[in-house]
DNA sequence: GACATGACGATTT
DNA sequence: GAAATCGCCATGT
């Protein structure tokens, strides 16, 4: 089977490091589709199979949890955050910038 | 098989 | 500067 657009981001996803979180946008900028940010998302609602995928350290271009609504409960992922070392307040993350895991700059191909 | 929609982001008006 | 629109792939109805 050739890797679909899902596929490469559940790879990314999987390769983001503890602590760490990045944006759609950026896992489809890295995977080469970076107007695919929202299929990034939807993405990770498929990622409902593989429970590896950290789908909690995948946030918006805001930091915003945009997502957490789709785990177990609207704190879970929060929760999750906040078990790595990420604070996150309002629903949104703060020191973003600090936690950003960008991969075309951090696995640079 | 066609239409609508979905965890977004950038570009254009 | 803010609001509106386009772009993208896959899934569900």
């Amino acid at each position: 089977m050739e890797a679909s657009f899902f596929d490469n981001v559940f790879e990314v996803a999987k390769l983001i490091p503890k602590g760490r979180v990045t944006s759609y946008g950026a896992i489809a900028a890295y995977i080469g589709m970076k107007r695919s940010a929202r299929m990034v998302g939807y993405a990770m609602n498929a990622s409902h199979s593989d429970k590896s995928i950290p789908a909690h350290r995948v946030v918006n271009r805001n930091g915003l949890l945009t997502g957490k609504h789709h785990f177990n409960g609207p704190d879970e992922m929060e929760k999750r955050l906040k078990a790595e070392g990420i604070k996150v307040k309002n629903d949104k993350i703060i020191n973003f910038d600090k936690h950003f895991w960008d991969p075309a700059t951090e696995l640079k191909l």
